[in-house]
This record gives C-alpha cells, sequence and structure tokens, in this order.
RNA sequence: GCCCGAGUGGCGGAAUUGGUAUACGCGACGGACUUAAAAUCCGUUGGCCGUAAGGCCUUGUGGGUUCAAGUCCCACCUCGGGCACCA
C-alpha cells in the first residue's frame, strides 16, 4: 500500500489551490458572508514563530468550516510592517528598513503558504506601502476635520532607548513595551487623537459584541469609568477657588485637609510665602521624578503645607491645603479632599505629617432584618475587659446560639460607663472594673430579634475596661441558662470571637485606628448623620447642586492617545506648518506624503525630541497649502497602531485606489464576522479599532459603530520550557521545522489538540507522533476503503442493511457529525480532535467485523464524511482522499454533512445502579426504560442483591437514560 | 491592594443542565513480529489493601448543601494574567 507522504501530498495540493484560486473569494457574490479575520502579523525579522501558526490554524479551521457550510468566507492577510521593531532589525543588520521589510514579507508569505491556511493573499495589504499609508494620512485628516486630533505639550512616556514618545498604552509597569527600558517624562508638543470623547460609547457598547468575557471586563477597567461629585471650596482669604473630584461624597465631614497635585497651576498663586521656598522645591523635585518612580509600590508618601486653608463648604471648617504627588494632575481635578479615617492613601499622609483624622462613617451591616417587622432604634454598649494579671480577656460562650461574644447590652439612656459595668455584673458576676477608655465609635447593625419579633436598628459602642480584681456577685440562673464567661488568651481572642462587629472593635483596639474604607452608616455629620451612605451621597451631590458649588461627574481613567513618534519608519503625519498661516493639514488631493527615502546612517534616531524626517530637508521644506508661501512639514510619524486600527476595513477595498473604503464592498462585508487573536491587544489595538471605527461611524463614512462582532483569543504557546519563547532563551520553536517533518495536517491538528484554544501552553514536541498515527490510520483506511469501492460483483453489495455492525457504523459517524460541528462552532478543537481519533477507533473495531465486499458503498460514503469533518483541520490529506474517492471539484466546495437524529439514539444504554449514592453495577436496558422497570431490572442485579438483601428500598432516583440511584436502609 | 482566570493520573488534558471522574493523546510496562533495533500490532496503566473475588480512598485544603458535588455555597492556600497612589 502506498505509504501516506505529507510532503508531496501538500506541495501537490498547495500548487492546485494556488492555480485553481480557491481560496480567492469572489467579494461581489451575492452568497452569505462570512468575514473571518486573523491579527495580520509584523514581519520583524524573525520568522513567524509557533504562536502565529496556533492563531492561524484555529482562524482557519473556522474560516474552512464556515465554507463547507456554504458561507462565502474572506479570510484576508497582511503585514503590519511599520514600526519600532522592523526599524530595528533594520538598523541592527545594517539593511534599509524598505529592504528588510520586503525580504521579511517574502520570506513570511512562504511560511503562511505552508500552513496550508485559506488566505486570499491576491487582497494583501502591506501597511508600510505608500499605497496603504495614504489611508493612514487620509485617517487623520478625516479625524482632523471633527476636531478628534490636537497638539498639545504636556509630560508624555519618553524611552530613552527606542528614542521616541510612547502610548500610555505602550508603557508596561513603567517599562517600555517593545525594548523593557525604563520610560521617562518628557515635556513636547505632541499630537493626540481624542479617544475619551467616545470613553463612554466604547463602554457601553461593549454590550453589544460577542467577545470573551474576561476582555470585555480588561477593556472597561482600562477605560476606568468613575461615578462622583465635583465641587469647588473656598481658599482662605483669596478669589481663588479649589475644585476636587471625589468618588465618597458622603465622608466629606471626614475632611480633614487638601491635597493638590505638585503641578496644579493654582499651587503658586495660593502658597504662602513663608512656605514658598519649600513647596518649589519639592515642586521641583517631582518633575524630576520619573513616571516610574512615581508610581513606586511601596514609595513613602511625601507632601509640604502650602500655608492656605481651603473651606469644607458642608461645615465651614478651615482644613490646610498642601501638595504631594501621590495627587495625579491628569485624573480628575488634580485635587483632592482627604479623608484619612476612611482612605488608606490620606490615612498614611495623615499620620506621617501628624493631620487630624475624623471618623465621618461608621461600619454597618444589614443582617437579614425582615421587611414586615416594625424596627426600634437601640444604644448598645460592648465592654472589653481586660485582666491585666493573664493578659486574657473576659468573653461568653453561648449556650442558646453559636455567638462567641464580649459582654454586651442596651444602655436604655444610661450612661455607656455605667451601663457596660453593669451588664458585666449581670452577665458574669464581676463587678470591680476600671475604665480605660472607648474603642473607636460607632458600628452599626440592623437585625431581627426574633423574641421579641422585631428588627433593631442598633448602635453598638465599644469600652475598655482592666478589671481590678476577681470579686463577682452571684449570678443569675437566667443568664447561666444562655452562657458562660470565659477568659480568652489575648492571642486566640481574634479567632474566638464570631460577632462581626465586634471583630472590627478588636481589630481597631489591637492595631489601632485603621482606614474603614466600606460604605457604612454616615456620622458626625451634621444634618446627614444617620444616613446610610448610598443615601447621603445622593443628599449631598442635591445638596451641591441647589447651592450652585458643584454636582455629580463622570470621570474616565482613559487619556487621549498620543500618536507621534520621532522615528522614521511610519507613516508622515500629514501636517504643514505656515509661518504665516499656521498649522494646515496636507490637502487631501496631495497625499499621500510620501517617506523619504534616507540613507540608513540617517535613519538612526538621534534623540533630540525631534525626528530623523527632521533631518531631510528636501522632504521638510515645502509649501503652504493654503498661501502658497515656505513652509515646513511636520517630521514625526505616527504610531504603527494607527496604521493597525483600519485595516480590516481596507482589505475588501485593496484594489481600490480612489476610495479607502469602496461603498458597496463594504456594506456587504462589514463588520467582521470573526476576530481571531492575542489577548495582549485587549487594551491596544481593540481599543483603537473600536474607536476609529465610531468615529468613522459618526462622519457617516460607515453604517456600522462596533468592527468585531466576534472575537476569540489563541492562547500563548511557551518554549518546551515552559518559558515565554525568546530568542535570548533560545527556545523558540519555529513551525518550518514540524511541518517539514510531519507535515502542515499533522502540525495544525496537533497544536489545537494539545488543550483548550484560550489556553495556549508549553510546545511539547512529544506528543505530535500521536496526530501522526492517526493520520496515518485514516490514510490507510481510506485507501482500503477505495480499493475496495468496486465490487466484483455489484449484486452482493447490502446497501444499508440492518446488520448490527452497519448502524454502529452509521451511529457513530453521525455522533461524530454532531459533535465536530458543535466543537468548531465554539472553539472547542481539541476535543473535536478528539472525537474523530474516537470515530476512527470505532471504524476499525467495526472493520474488523464488517468486510467490504459487502458494504464498500456504505464504508465509502462514511469515509467521505469523516473527510469533509476533518478537511477544516487538515485540508491536504483529506483533499487527496476526497480526490481518489473519484471527486473532481475540491473538498471545500463540498457540503457539510448533517447529522440524524434518530441514527444517534441508541437502542441499547447502560445505565448505571447506585445504592445510596454509590456506583454498585452497571446494566443494559433498552433505551426510554420507566423508573418502575428500570429499578426492577436494577433489583436483579447480583451486585445489587448484596447490598439489598434483607434491606427496604426506600427511595429512588432516576436520570433518564443515565441511572438509577436506590436508596436503602 | 483591587479585578479576572485556573488548580483533575507520570505528562497534555476530558467530563452538555449536579448523575459511571480520569474520555482522547503522550509516556511507561508486558507481549507479538524481527537475527536485532526502529516502525507496526495486541494487552495493562489513578492510589492503597488483597492470590483472587472484592473493598476502601481520590479532582489544591477545610467545611457546607444534596439521594448524588470536579461541577453549587462559605472560608483558605497556590499559581497565571490584568490594573495599580485614578481620590
Amino acid at each position: 500500500m502506498e505509504e501516506y507522504n505529507p510532503q508531496k501530498i501538500e506541495k501537490k495540493w498547495a500548487e492546485v489551490w494556488d492555480k485553481t484560486k480557491l481560496y480567492q473569494t469572489d467579494l461581489k457574490s451575492k452568497k452569505n458572508k462570512h468575514y473571518n479575520l486573523v491579527m495580520f502579523p509584523y514581519p520583524s525579522g524573525e520568522y513567524l514563530h509557533i504562536g502565529h501558526g496556533y492563531s492561524f490554524s484555529g482562524a482557519d479551521v473556522y474560516a474552512r468550516f464556515k465554507k463547507l457550510n456554504g458561507f462565502n468566507v474572506f479570510e484576508p492577510i497582511g503585514y503590519d510592517s511599520f514600526g519600532l521593531p522592523a526599524e530595528n532589525f533594520a538598523i541592527k543588520n545594517k539593511v534599509h528598513p524598505k529592504e528588510s521589510t520586503a525580504s521579511n514579507i517574502k520570506h513570511a508569505e512562504k511560511q503562511l503558504r505552508s500552513f496550508g491556511t485559506m488566505f486570499d493573499f491576491s487582497k494583501e495589504v502591506v501597511t508600510s506601502d505608500s499605497s496603504y499609508y495614504k489611508w493612514t494620512q487620509w485617517l487623520f485628516l478625516k479625524l482632523y476635520e471633527k476636531g478628534l486630533v490636537y497638539q498639545k505639550e504636556s509630560p508624555v512616556n519618553w524611552c530613552p532607548k527606542c528614542l521616541t514618545v510612547l502610548a500610555n498604552e505602550q508603557v508596561i509597569n513603567g517599562l517600555c513595551e517593545r525594548c523593557d527600558t525604563q520610560v521617562v517624562q518628557k515635556n513636547l508638543k505632541q499630537w493626540f487623537f481624542k479617544i475619551t470623547d467616545y470613553a463612554e460609547r466604547l463602554i457601553k457598547d461593549l454590550d453589544k459584541v460577542d467577545w470573551p468575557g474576561s476582555s470585555v471586563i480588561k477593556q472597561r477597567n482600562w477605560i476606568g469609568r468613575s461615578e462622583g461629585v465635583e465641587f469647588e471650596m473656598d481658599i482662605v482669604g483669596q478669589k481663588e477657588k479649589i475644585k476636587t473630584y471625589t468618588t465618597r461624597i458622603d465622608t466629606v465631614f471626614g475632611m480633614t485637609y487638601v491635597v493638590l497635585a505638585p503641578e496644579h497651576p493654582l499651587v503658586l498663586k495660593i502658597t504662602s510665602k513663608e512656605n514658598k521656598k519649600a513647596v518649589e522645591d519639592y515642586q521641583i523635585k517631582s518633575q524630576k521624578l520619573s513616571e516610574v518612580d512615581r508610581q513606586l509600590e511601596d514609595r513613602e508618601k511625601t507632601g509640604v503645607f502650602t500655608g492656605a486653608y481651603a473651606v469644607n463648604p458642608f461645615n465651614n471648617k478651615k482644613v490646610p491645603v498642601w501638595i504631594a504627588d501621590y495627587v495625579i494632575y491628569g485624573y480628575g481635578t488634580g485635587a483632592v479632599m482627604a479623608v484619612p479615617a476612611h482612605d488608606e492613601r490620606d490615612f498614611e499622609f495623615a499620620k506621617k505629617y501628624n493631620l487630624p483624622i475624623v471618623e465621618s462613617i461608621a461600619p454597618y451591616m444589614k443582617d437579614d432584618p425582615r421587611d414586615d417587622k416594625e424596627t426600634e432604634k437601640r444604644d448598645i454598649v460592648t465592654a472589653i475587659v481586660k485582666n491585666p494579671k493573664n493578659n486574657s480577656y473576659l468573653c461568653l460562650n453561648w449556650k442558646t446560639t453559636d455567638w462567641k461574644s464580649f459582654p454586651t447590652g442596651g444602655t436604655d439612656g444610661e450612661d455607656l460607663v455605667k451601663a457596660a459595668k453593669r451588664e458585666v455584673g449581670e452577665e458574669t458576676g464581676y463587678k470591680n472594673l476600671k475604665f480605660i477608655k472607648q474603642i473607636g465609635d460607632s458600628i452599626f447593625s440592623e437585625f431581627y430579634r426574633p423574641h421579641k419579633d422585631s428588627n433593631v436598628f442598633a448602635n453598638f459602642k465599644y469600652l475598655l475596661f482592666e478589671l481590678e480584681n476577681e470579686e463577682k456577685e452571684v449570678v443569675a440562673q437566667k443568664e447561666k441558662d444562655q452562657h458562660e464567661a470565659v477568659w480568652v488568651k489575648e492571642t486566640e481572642v481574634s479567632s474566638f470571637i464570631s460577632v462581626w462587629n465586634q471583630k472590627i472593635a478588636w481589630k481597631r483596639y489591637k492595631e489601632g485606628d485603621f482606614a474603614y474604607t466600606d460604605y457604612g452608616v454616615v456620622i458626625n455629620s451634621g444634618r446627614f448623620s444617620g444616613l446610610k451612605s448610598e443615601e447621603a451621597k445622593e443628599k449631598m451631590a442635591k445638596w451641591l447642586e441647589d447651592k450652585k458649588l458643584g454636582g455629580k461627574k463622570i470621570n474616565y481613567r482613559l487619556r487621549d492617545w498620543s500618536i507621534g513618534r520621532q522615528r522614521y519608519w511610519g507613516a508622515p503625519i500629514p501636517i504643514i506648518y505656515c509661518k504665516k498661516c499656521g498649522v494646515q493639514p496636507v490637502p487631501e488631493k496631495d497625499l499621500p506624503v510620501l517617506l523619504p527615502e534616507l540613507p540608513l546612517e540617517k535613519v538612526q534616531p538621534k534623540g533630540t525630541g525631534k525626528g530623523p524626517l527632521a533631518n531631510a530637508k528636501e522632504f521638510v521644506k515645502t509649501i503652504c497649502p493654503k498661501c502658497g508661501g515656505e513652509a515646513e512639514r511636520e517630521t514625526d510619524t505616527m504610531d504603527t497602531f494607527v496604521d493597525s486600527s483600519f485595516y480590516f476595513l481596507r482589505y475588501p477595498s485593496v484594489s481600490n485606489n480612489k476610495e479607502m473604503m469602496e461603498k458597496e464592498v463594504t456594506k456587504k462585508w462589514l463588520p467582521v464576522d470573526m476576530y481571531v487573536g492575542g489577548a495582549e491587544h485587549v487594551t491596544m489595538h481593540l481599543l483603537y479599532a473600536r474607536f476609529i471605527t465610531k468615529a468613522l461611524f459618526d462622519q457617516k463614512l460607515i453604517d456600522f459603530d462596533e468592527p468585531f462582532l466576534r472575537l476569540r483569543h489563541q492562547g500563548m504557546i511557551l518554549g518546551p520550557d515552559g518559558k515565554k519563547m525568546s530568542k535570548s532563551k533560545g527556545n523558540v520553536v519555529i513551525p518550518d521545522e514540524v511541518i517539514k517533518e510531519y507535515g502542515a495536517d499533522t502540525f495544525r491538528t496537533y497544536i489545537l489538540f494539545m488543550g483548550p484554544f484560550e489556553d495556549g501552553g508549553p510546545w511539547d514536541p512529544k506528543g505530535i507522533k500521536g496526530i501522526q498515527r492517526f493520520l496515518e490510520k485514516y490514510w490507510e483506511l481510506a485507501n482500503e476503503v477505495l480499493k475496495n469501492q468496486k465490487p466484483e460483483n455489484p449484486e452482493e453489495v447490502i446497501y444499508y442493511s440492518k446488520e448490527i455492525e452497519e448502524t454502529a457504523l452509521l451511529r457513530i459517524i453521525h455522533k461524530t457529525i454532531k459533535k465536530v460541528s458543535e466543537d468548531i462552532e465554539g472553539f472547542r478543537f481539541n476535543t473535536a480532535v478528539s472525537s474523530f481519533m474516537v470515530c476512527l477507533n470505532e471504524m476499525l473495531k467495526i472493520k474488523s467485523k464488517l468486510p467490504f465486499s459487502k458494504s464498500s458503498v456504505l464504508w465509502k460514503e462514511v469515509l467521505e464524511i469523516f473527510s469533509i469533518l476533518l478537511s477544516p483541520f487538515a485540508p491536504f490529506i483529506t483533499e487527496e482522499v476526497w480526490e481518489r474517492f473519484g471527486n473532481h471539484d475540491s473538498i471545500f466546495t463540498a457540503a457539510w454533512p448533517k447529522y440524524d437524529e434518530g441514527l444517534i439514539e441508541e437502542e441499547v444504554i447502560t445505565l448505571v445502579v447506585q445504592i445510596n449514592g454509590k456506583v454498585r453495577d452497571t446494566i443494559e436496558v433498552s433505551a426510554g426504560i420507566s423508573q418502575k422497570d428500570a429499578q426492577k431490572e436494577a433489583l436483579k442485579s447480583q451486585k445489587v442483591i448484596k447490598y439489598t438483601t434483607g434491606k427496604k428500598v426506600a427511595n429512588s432516583f432516576f436520570v433518564p437514560n443515565k441511572l438509577i440511584n436506590l436508596i436503602v436502609e
């Protein structure tokens, strides 16, 4: 028999598919479309690694599955070829980026073709090609027209190694995303896209898309919406006012100082003469700090007093105004009302600089009060009694409930100390206590009391006592029945006490004050006292509005997208500076602004804050489009994320030089139906692409405002050592070697079989043998069936007889159709592959009982179905088998098989018999058996009898066609 | 610190709605074929006790709900990812 030779087969079909243009999508076709997109690669000079192979394999299985299901599938590919990696590679290898990019693309394309993907190479985009970046520039102009582009001098992230500005999204833990160099802050005039205008919609419209839940959450958190209140405070003796933003207006009565960011413009205006020197020094010092240093986790808080006082409008109290670098100028108003009692940062600062701490929120817990009952307010006091002789504390171990608590009781208007002493006496007998101090302020709790059939809204206070001597009075029997008094060692108190509010009180006592940051009941807050946080927030916001001092405000963490890069290898920003007319956009008709061909030595950035284009005199020098006078071009290039924010819009129109998006074809093909790529792009590319889509939608250039309807991520493939692949670790695996040895079919099937698609994991070359064996077995079976395709005597053929084996053959293939269809739709490729193996193993078993001579027609049919099912994973081998079976058209023009529910259903099923929840036997019964009959059958089993003799079946639970659980006593 | 996600054999992993835990594959062991090896084929393979029949235990740990828990609830531990002085 002819051996399976993947190299030969794959070479043959790659050529045939290319020649017949099988994967060139007719974009004008009326058929149902499916736009299947993969994130296009970065041809940086490395080979496409195994991770690309993973991503493309998964996406391609889905694309082929859709094609077989009758969709007109478009699976384009291109190259994200502008940018730092490509440029750095070129500089390092002393090749011009233009040349290196071209050769890298050539190599990448060769690799891509070897993967056996159905990419439509005829509609390729190359972002560094002027035919593409013309549209990058056009996009810039469109946003510019609508005021979504602006230029601002501001501190920006500067990578001292890449010598360029980076977007917020490109700074990872304070390091440059590309080269891991520590990023510093630099003041530069920069171009920004106003993505913050879209913050709300970018959050809201996440509801519209089918994306992995974790990615939706990640993007939401990145945008960081927060609801709060903004209000103004007077400054004593000055005209200026301080505007502040807070999400916790309910804590405002606890404000004991105000902090401004050091760079806040108000700082110098309000600083008093005596404090001027210190404030200025501090400002200079903090300006020098890099973003990283400023964000270091355990950095101690620092700050200085300005000498000014602000007035809390709620209680007209004067509070000192400080500056400190823990307040960020770019967020909110750059000014914070500091409430040390209820904010950890303010607390730390207040402790360090001895600022007062005032509680305005008391802990509160709603402990299942009943809505239908009255609520009574009660003041309650808890005594924490210390025995100084042995360092233990007086506690109660309750007999009537599972409480473990300190002595506690109502005050009934009595003095707190007196009431506490009385309670301790009644409950435990101890009568000589010395009052030490009160611990914290109130804690509230609302709960239902069964013995009085009412709710209590309790106000707990906590007093600390020391035991003077062990003298006791008699404890009433009634008390003794309820609880016993025990002395608990200090170290064990916190685990002993079970009552939540006493746990908090104990923590306060032992660890001293801490910031209580949860919601609760507002206290010490004048007319707002007694309200719960949620209510107080509403009423306080309303109060501010009425007084015209402020009101509700929503803030976002998201910053505008800085898009200028001081590097060579990118799309020039189409802007002209005219001395007379100022900043002028390049007119559309003059696009593209061609990237000048600089010699390699001039490509290298100098770090002057200006990019290499500034050295290209003939490029810089131009004329003003408005007045025709002498003018200069902008020399920054655009961030590559601008290039990739619209490439999916360009693919269908790639052959059109007049329009970025051809109307008809765009309307038909977009948005993207399925997008496959890494989760690392969630807060960058995917966010930018959504923003650009919405901006174009608002200009009525497209009629949809979400670009990617469905999104799936592939996991990361790690090196065989379990570490992230990197050249320096020497653990990079490239798919070429694997494909050369085993073929693309085996590679694709294996990499998808390794585990769940979204998980990834270490590349383990050992397991690939299993897939190789599987494909070989399939190949052999198919060829054997083929050999027996035409029986000598056609009369001998029994077609669909009732032979058990035939039924079994049909059953297994139909089961497999169902399973594989569902698994591919759900991106569960690993289990789909496993069911192929189950199916093949079953077929081989049947084969030994069902000779070909009798049923070759059925065998052929089954093998054809199996081939179609397998073809998305292993396109080459299945295409070859398909052809050998006498089909003239490609297998990918075939129809995906439908399964017959009736054929899947078993006639005899294996029923699990449990006795008291433990599996004791399995019995063969006919499908659809009733509970009664099942029980009867089960009780016949010898194994079951063993457990049931002399016992009564008290109950039974039945899961039809699965299980029966008999309860015997 | 906060927000996600995950812990299942020697390994990768499976288990639809709570219903036979360990499918499928790798590896390992035993056997067949072979002068031999590779390849291939057949068998065994969660742990413990037992000659066996069989029994007991087992999905990170500890509790709970249930006739029944990998799956649901509570607490904790470990790992991975994201955010991180965002007021």
